[in-house]
RNA sequence: GGCGCGUUGGUGUAACUGGUUAACACGCCGCCCUCUCAAGGCGGAGAGCACGGGUUCGAGUCCCGUACGCGCUACCA
């Protein structure tokens, strides 16, 4: 045990995107490996920009990826008293001072042009503090804005980037509370780190310059700095930031999740990006990991400084996102202990009206054998549903595809009668068995003069409306004896 | 504009404190296997490490500069 302390603290103004569930998974490796607490916190201060529905959207995507924790959720807006006690705390301590500028409203298409001027002197900073109090005292409006001093340099050392320094010239007097007394961002985070007792803030690198300001605030506050590791950016493909608005539910965690993710293989897969073992701690090329070993071999240090790009092509049905997160997926479906897959295939089936009791009872042999059947061509978990369907289903309620049909049924007119023959034969069988089968099937064949290959592949699309599946005995074996027969002079209808 | 950070094949990464023809995975191509499609096995193309200088017997690894990219810069988070 020890009393390092982590947070993942998310604005619910988007889904769980993977960015933010990567920061999520470095968090959990880090507080798992070292046996410390991990956190949640909303932070929905922005009352305007967070929802309901986002916060559900983040539990959700945390739940599926298995990133439990140890407290929380705590929601950043319950402590907004707390946060403006500290903004008056400073207020008085002569680190800020009340602003009585009139707000300038900025758009997001402006503010990029505006900003690009030169920090402006505050002709408040200096407001004599009787002065001020009675402003205040007259109901005039006002922000509270940090003071910045105005020589020296704030400074930190990260885990990822090493030391930091930054001038207090290039840092602005930040709004501590706005004039309708919200308390802003860098003050509840800082408050809200050190009334947790956060010890290391693991986070993107997109604060850093956030981190300075919180600096301050610490040295401000009298209170010890936490550590710092910041994060390398996860970019799209365009080599922009990923984002809700630019890029959509491509990004978003429970998107993988709908689409037959195995949760283990994505956490897989997003511990690579922008992090490797370090020297030693694993073979040296391997790829797949499992929780526990991921939780051995995490350690901040392996972190890297250089953006990483999360590849996918919208529109390509087959490659709609990162390969290798795909590959990853299949992987795990095809080697994963069947114990820990068949409770994640079980739910699909439940969706799909497929499922059974009977597969955990009586059919149990039989539902595990067409499950690791099934793995070896399965993709995604909606595949056991999808391609599967045909395996589970008593009836023809499945479908046959046009090509399939075309190719492997009307190609010779021939399989009309051979067909319902074979159908026969299967039908006879006295003993189903691979080899039977097998050896009925290529009799037929040879009597009547045909290659083997035009009844195995018919029969293939006979059984499951398919061309491609499984080696066609197994499949046969599967399907069984006498839905085998009915689905073969089934078909010979169709030629 | 300012400040900061980064730069190894298409992508993700490796290369101990500088030392053989820069390694692995995904993807791509080919061959083998084969009843289809995968998987699997074998092999291949693809970077000379952003560029330019320097230090050194020797640099992807150290130093300087340049370019490019990204991030931040708000009474958002």
């Amino acid at each position: 045990m020890s009393d390092i302390r982590v947070r993942f603290a998310p604005s619910p103004t988007g889904y769980l995107h993977v960015g933010g569930a990567r920061t999520a998974l470095f968090n959990w490796l880090f507080a798992r490996k070292v046996g410390g607490k991990f956190i949640l916190r909303i932070e929905d201060t922005d009352t305007e920009r967070s929802s309901e529905a986002m916060v559900r959207g983040i539990l959700e995507g945390m739940e599926w990826l298995g990133l439990n924790y140890d407290e929380g959720p705590f929601f950043q807006s319950n402590y907004a008293e707390q946060h403006r006690a500290a903004a008056y705390q400073l207020l008085e301590s002569g680190w800020a001072y009340r602003d009585f500028a009139p707000k300038q409203e900025r758009d997001d298409a402006t503010i990029k042009q505006d900003i690009a001027k030169q920090k402006v002197f505050n002709p408040f900073r200096d407001l004599p503090k009787t002065e001020s109090d009675a402003r205040a005292e007259t109901g005039e409006p006002f922000v509270i804005r940090f003071k910045v001093p105005e020589v020296g340099k704030t400074q930190f050392d990260d885990i990822v980037f090493g030391l930091q320094e930054r001038d207090y010239n290039d840092i602005e007097d930040l709004v501590l509370l706005r004039s309708d007394g919200h308390p802003l961002y860098n003050l509840s985070v800082v408050v809200d780190d050190i009334e947790m007792g956060i010890t290391h803030v693991v986070r993107g690198q997109d604060h850093i310059n956030n981190t300075h300001k919180q600096v301050l605030l610490y040295q401000a506050l009298g209170k010890p700095l936490p550590r710092f590791a910041h994060l390398p950016l996860i970019l799209a493909p365009d080599k922009s930031k990923l984002s809700k608005r630019k890029h959509g539910e491509i990004v978003s965690v429970t998107t993988y999740r709908d689409a037959g993710f195995i949760p283990d293989a994505f956490i897989n897969f997003l511990a690579l990006v922008g992090w490797a073992p370090q020297e030693g701690l694993a073979a040296k090329d391997q790829e797949i990991f499992s929780r526990e070993e991921l939780i051995n071999i995490f350690s901040l240090e392996g972190i890297h400084k250089s953006n990483a790009v999360f590849n996918f092509s919208e529109g390509d049905e087959r490659n709609w996102t990162d390969q290798k997160a795909l590959w990853m997926n299949f992987e795990y479906i095809k080697t994963w202990p069947l114990e820990k897959l068949l409770p994640l295939v079980k739910p699909e089936l439940q969706k799909a009206g497929l499922w059974r009791d009977d597969y955990e009872t009586e059919r149990k042999a039989w539902y595990e054998h067409t499950i690791t059947l099934l793995r070896e061509r399965a993709r995604t978990l909606l595949d056991f549903a999808g391609h599967g369907r045909p395996y589970f289903v008593d009836d023809l309620s499945f479908e046959f595809e046009e090509a399939a049909v075309k190719k492997n049924l009307q190609k010779d007119p021939a399989l009309k009668t051979l067909l319902p023959e074979l159908a026969n034969r299967f039908a006879a069988l006295a003993e189903f068995t691979h080899d039977t089968v097998e050896a009925a099937l290529r009799a037929l064949a040879e009597e009547k003069g045909v290659k083997a290959g035009l009844l195995i592949n018919a029969t293939r699309t006979a059984l499951t409306g398919q061309s491609v599946g499984p080696s066609l005995f197994e499949l046969v074996l599967v399907v069984g004896q006498n839905r085998a027969a009915e689905r073969l002079n089934h078909a010979a209808e169709l030629i």
